[in-house]
DNA sequence: CGTCCTTTGAAGCCA
DNA sequence: TGGCTTCAAAGGACG
């Protein structure tokens, strides 16, 4: 399925042309060529008007609440998270789609910054889909989304252009990301998050409605109305959220293609289930004594 | 401050 | 292959 528009064939050759000669000329400049010219095109880029053609309206959902506004904690977040429809409205090109995604115009300083907010994140922690600051080469940094240059190519060009950060996601630039083996852990490497399920994406687009309107202060509460939606929902209704939830996957894995979900296992507190509501004190003994044992066993393992 | 609660889904692990 | 476990988000409650 393409999503690239051309209005006729003589403008998509024409454009075709120029892009292979612009990806020639791509291909023989070199790093601080590219970053001058990624400056040139974020300072036309700063004093171009918005793009009327990447605003993109809020998702109405079905239901009788309506979706959340895509506020700036989103838009930090997951950028993507919302506006669902904004994908078929733009490219599907890995690297432009979560620009793309954007409802607003991002901040001219988001250009220069990692966007990620201390409010929502630690300090070893990044975005899921945001270059760590740490690895990135600078010009990936400071390159505005590939998608926000409409200035410098034609229209439906952009699938002959190469980002920078792909180019050096593609390179030799990240000879610490190795795969690791089993169990092994590298402390020395933030925390990547997993990507959401669709469930998740559907929990924070409408928990706000779902408090709003059942007056619910209780977080476990308010989830288990949300479960009670999400089950009730018919397979169209959660296509999208499932669509989305696989697209943000496919990101994840193309950004992070070292890491697995094996790689958050016990970062965070070691569970006790307790699904079943009626516990004998034996159980319970038995089950706290077999985490003391797992636990020791670790420690064990640690030394 | 860290964990629990509560939901669904994805993924890893183990028998 | 099936069953179990962990982690994604959220924020108030609790020890």
């Amino acid at each position: 399925m393409s999503h690239f528009r051309t209005d006729s064939g003589d403008r998509a050759a024409n454009a075709f042309q120029f892009g292979s000669v612009f990806q020639c000329i791509i291909e023989e400049m070199d790093q601080e060529d590219l970053i001058d010219v990624a400056h040139a095109a974020l300072n036309q880029m700063l004093a171009a008007p918005p793009n009327p053609l990447r605003a993109v309206p809020a998702v109405e959902f079905e239901f009788n609440n309506t979706a959340q506004p895509v506020n700036e904690d989103l838009n930090g977040v997951y950028d993507s998270y919302l506006p669902m429809e904004a994908a078929t409205l733009g490219f599907e090109h890995p690297f432009t789609a979560a620009a793309t995604l954007s409802v607003e115009q991002p901040a001219p300083n988001s250009y220069y910054l990692n966007t990620m907010s201390d409010d929502l994140y630690n300090h070893d922690q990044h975005l899921p889909y945001q270059w760590p600051e740490y690895d990135a080469p600078p010009a990936a940094i400071r390159a505005p989304p590939l998608s926000n240059l409409p200035s410098l190519m034609p229209q439906g060009q952009e699938q002959n252009m190469k980002s920078v950060g792909m180019v050096s996601m593609n390179s030799h630039e990240f000879p610490h990301r190795k795969r690791r083996c089993k169990g092994q852990q590298v402390d020395d490497q933030p925390y990547v998050k997993k990507p959401p399920n669709a469930f998740m994406l559907f929990m924070k687009e409408h928990r706000a409605n779902v408090v709003e309107e059942l007056k619910l202060s209780d977080n476990a509460m308010v989830n288990m109305a949300l479960g009670d939606r999400w089950r009730v929902m018919s397979d169209t209704q959660q296509a999208k959220y499932y669509e989305e939830a696989e697209r943000l996957r496919k990101l994840h894995a193309e950004k992070y293609p070292w890491w697995t979900t094996r790689d958050n296992y016990g970062k965070k507190r070691k569970r006790i289930r307790r699904r079943c509501p009626v516990i004998c004190e034996e159980d319970e003994e038995e089950e706290g004594g077999e985490e003391e044992e797992e636990e020791e066993e670790e420690e064990e393992e640690a030394v």
